[in-house]
RNA sequence: UGCCCGAUGGUGUAAUGGCAGCACACCACUCUUUGGAAGUGGUUGUGGAGGUUCGAAUCCUCCUCGGGCAACCA
């Protein structure tokens, strides 16, 4: 495997792939796939996924396909799957194999005869509506289709047919013929009421296979067996598709792909504060013109932030941040903007640009320009190797400084320009404010100064404070003789709601100021600089030209992300101005505390099982679990038949048997009444803790056998004696002298950071009771 | 309302029965010729109620809340 620069953060899908490696589930190998279809641009989410498939297979030595699930030929288009593979390749990864679902049209159709003549598969001619309305409803079962039962040989006959272009479209589709234990179309999850598995499209163009077909397949019927054609291992989706595993998983039965072969796991999409993700919205506002394009730098399409000047090493470090669950949730602004600007931090040379101009003299400055070598880089950046450390910025009596720097009556803790205080210009003197020329509408159209010629020696480009005094205001500046003119188009959230798509109407909340477009300039320096170098403006941003619209003669300056802005945020506050970031007070509801029964869901039969059990002597909440659970509760009276202790077989079975079970159904358990009834006489005997009792249950219910060899085997055995805890404690006390420390100086709750490590090292036979009482009198001691 | 998935500070995410940690954001300070970066410190959290356990974010029960599924879309 080769290193990667960026550290692999684990996440759920990692763990099981690493699992699945190290046991061998698939020789070791893996394989992934990213399966865009292309109807629409690619956007951070599937940049995410891209991220994810590639990394994923980079990382255990396997290998990725680009799939285009091109199943759809009304909505695809060659263009989309352009700018898709285009976006794979930008951010860094290249598929071993560019694939398309349409070229396996011919085995998805095969495998379809095959389901047929199996049974598994079936022509309905009912219409569309009446398709829709037989399926049922979510509370409701489906109605069979009276074409169900279809003879094999007409379903051949019709769906050859279909193929060939003979039926209308609408006028017949193939159906999976699904049989469960709920009966005919009547399974709980609507993914398995037999969905359709080929649609007629007799006229549609598709854009890779021409007119060669007449039916399309539905994603169903051809995510998993595309994934099982090129041998994918771990095929990675998105949450909304849980309900359709099953069916994923049905096709593959049905067509006979064996095990161990390519499954589906799910993880949360993610959604980004102030932006809309879905290709929908997206394409209304590319159609309606709200935006300028699909690259439109405030989109957030994958072109889009390329165009923006966003480096695909930022993209996927804030990937790598978001992480990989299944819990829906929204990413603040700030996570995306920090990684931007993270990354642009020890790449961008740093030079000087005034975004909205303001005329500046020095008076006391000589005629001449002055030339000072000014470095690229602050101290605390490293350079690239190779790159320039300073150029050449020069100096006149008039220059051009940013509107925002100069205030005639500055608010509390301006540190900027204002009649009579000092600022720094960068990289060069201390000037003072010596008065402002107006225009007749009292506008300022020029600020004076004068330069304390002590502080700062253009010769050398060394400066100091003057005399007594700490100037603390840096203000940055162009020439007005050699400044180049520029735009700078400076880039706003697109909507002003951190949730559009909560809005009946999105576009009602989209941010009118998303992009503001200003004259300026920059210093000359830039133009000798290749046309793609990413800049920090000082005190301004990150930009680069836009490389569309940018040329040498008009330069055009997109901003990538603002410098974080203490000093807004600061003004904000003050004026009052709440920041568009601000969340509402969330709704906080106190519930009073509610007396629950137990047994309130119980009927009537199960609540008098319930009150014998309680009877009995059983805790309340393990009757309701035993009087609901009929096989339990079988099992339940059989080890109480053999050691009669129904409060503790009650406890043993309900969380620790259980539990053991996870999906499997109690008759897979392999644990027998006497096993278990022993367990129960040991713990009583104090031979076993509580704790290793859960253990040997767990054991039996996988394994099977007796309890006393479980015990002997795994030493299991109750461990209480001082003498035979001593050396563990004591080593432990030895290993962590700082938490001891911790300890006797007060922190008590570390006591079960001891007790943790003890408990590890001598093993579930540990009596919990007599380690936490020697623990304490060591620590006491 | 049937089935499925989920819930840890404002946000994202760790802790796989044993010290609730990290990042973003926020606040304060240090440093600073960028109100940047960096550094130090700080505020804020296990949805609720019970149960099991020496010990629960983690296991069990119920509740609440959020998301998904009834396209001839994917």
């Amino acid at each position: 495997m080769k290193p990667t620069t960026e550290p692999h953060a684990s996440n759920f899908i990692r763990e099981i792939v690493a699992d699945h490696v190290e046991a061998g589930t698939y020789g070791g190998r893996v394989a992934t796939r990213f399966p865009p279809e292309p109807n629409g641009y690619p956007h951070l989410g599937h940049g995410m996924t891209i991220c994810l498939n590639f990394g994923l297979a980079q990382e255990f030595g396997g290998q990725t396909y680009l799939r285009f699930d091109d199943t759809n030929p009304e909505t695809e288009s060659e263009e989309y799957a352009r700018a898709l593979e285009e976006a794979v390749r930008w951010l860094g990864f290249e598929p071993v194999e560019v694939r398309y679902a349409s070229d396996y049209f011919e085995q998805f159709y095969a495998w379809a005869v095959d389901l047929v003549k199996k049974g598994l598969a079936y022509v309905d001619s009912q219409s569309e509506e009446a398709i829709r309305a037989n399926r049922g409803t979510v509370t409701e079962p489906g109605t069979p289709s009276p074409y169900r039962d279809r003879p094999v040989e007409e379903n051949l006959r019709l769906l050859d047919e279909m193929r060939r272009g003979l039926h209308p479209d609408g006028s017949h589709v193939l159906r999976a013929r699904i049989d469960t234990e709920h009966g005919p179309m009547a399974h709980p999850n609507m993914k398995l009421r037999d969905p359709l598995m080929y649609r007629i499209r007799r006229d549609a163009h598709h854009y890779r296979r021409g007119d060669t077909w007449a039916i399309y397949p539905l994603y169903d019927w051809a995510h998993g067996q595309g994934d099982a054609i090129e041998g994918i291992t771990h095929s990675i989706c998105t949450l909304e598709f849980d309900v359709n595993r099953p069916l994923y998983n049905w096709y593959l039965d049905a067509i006979g792909i064996p095990e161990p072969r390519n499954h589906q796991y799910e993880f949360a999409r993610f959604n980004l504060d102030y932006t809309v993700m879905s290709k929908r919205k997206l394409l209304r506002l590319v159609e309606e013109g709200h935006v300028a394009g699909w690259d439109d730098p405030r989109m957030p399409t994958l072109a889009a932030q390329r165009r923006r000047g966003v480096r695909p090493e930022a993209l996927r470090s804030f990937f790598q941040s978001l992480g990989v669950t299944k819990v829906n949730g929204s990413i603040e602004l700030q996570q995306l903007e920090y990684a931007i600007r993270d990354d642009l931090n020890h790449i961008a040379p740093r030079v000087m640009a005034v975004s909205r101009p303001l005329k500046l003299i020095v008076d006391n400055l000589p005629e001449e320009t002055a030339w000072i070598d000014a470095p690229y880089w602050p101290h605390d950046v490293t350079p690239p190797t190779h790159a320039p450390t300073s150029r050449r910025v020069p100096l006149t009596r008039e220059l051009w400084i940013e509107r925002d720097d100069f205030s005639e009556d500055p608010p509390k803790g301006w540190r900027r320009l204002a009649p009579n205080t000092e600022v720094r210009l960068r990289h060069s003197y201390v000037i003072r404010c010596t008065g402002v020329e107006k225009n007749d509408a009292g506008e300022i159209t020029a600020v004076r100064t004068e330069a304390d010629l002590s502080t700062f020696d253009p010769a050398t480009g060394e400066g100091q404070n003057p005399e007594g005094r700490k100037v603390r205001g840096v203000i940055h500046w162009v020439s007005a003789e050699h400044a180049l003119r520029a735009e700078f188009r400076l880039y706003d959230r697109l909507f002003t709601d951190p949730n559009p798509g909560a809005h009946e109407d999105f576009l009602s909340v989209i941010n009118a100021d998303s992009l503001v477009a200003t004259e300026g300039f920059v210093e000359p320096s830039v133009e000798d600089d290749p046309a793609d170098t990413r800049y920090q403006f000082e005190r301004l941003g990150y930009f680069w030209q836009d490389p569309e619209d940018s040329t040498p003669d008009a330069l055009v300056f997109n901003r990538i992300v603002a410098l974080k802005d203490t000093w807004g945020r600061v003004l904000k506050a003050e004026t009052g101005h709440h920041k568009l970031t601000g969340y509402d007070a969330q709704l906080i509801v106190h519930r009073n505390p509610v007396l629950r029964d137990p047994a309130s869901g119980l009927s009537d039969a199960e609540r008098a099982t319930y009150d014998a059990l309680v009877d009995r002597g059983v805790g309340e909440e393990e009757a309701a679990v035993l009087a609901a659970e009929d096989a339990l509760r079988d099992l339940f009276e059989q080890v109480v038949s053999a050691h009669d202790t129904p409060r503790e077989a009650s406890v043993l079975l309900v969380h620790d048997l259980r539990p053991a079970l996870g999906d499997r159904a109690l008759a897979d358990s392999k644990a027998t009444p006497e096993a278990l009834a022993t367990v129960l006489r040991l713990v009583e005997a104090d031979t076993l803790t509580r704790n290793a009792a859960g253990e040997v249950a767990s054991v039996l219910v996988n394994d099977g056998g007796d309890a006393q060899t479980i015990i002997a085997e795994r030493g299991l055995a109750a461990v209480r004696d001082d003498a035979a805890l001593a050396p563990d404690i004591d080593a432990v006390l030895t290993e962590h002298p700082d938490e001891a420390a911790r300890y006797r100086a007060g922190e008590q709750r570390l006591i079960g950071f001891f007790m943790g490590q003890v408990m590890r090292r001598v093993g579930k036979g540990a009596d919990a009771k007599a380690v936490q009482t020697l623990l304490r009198e060591r620590l006491d001691a």
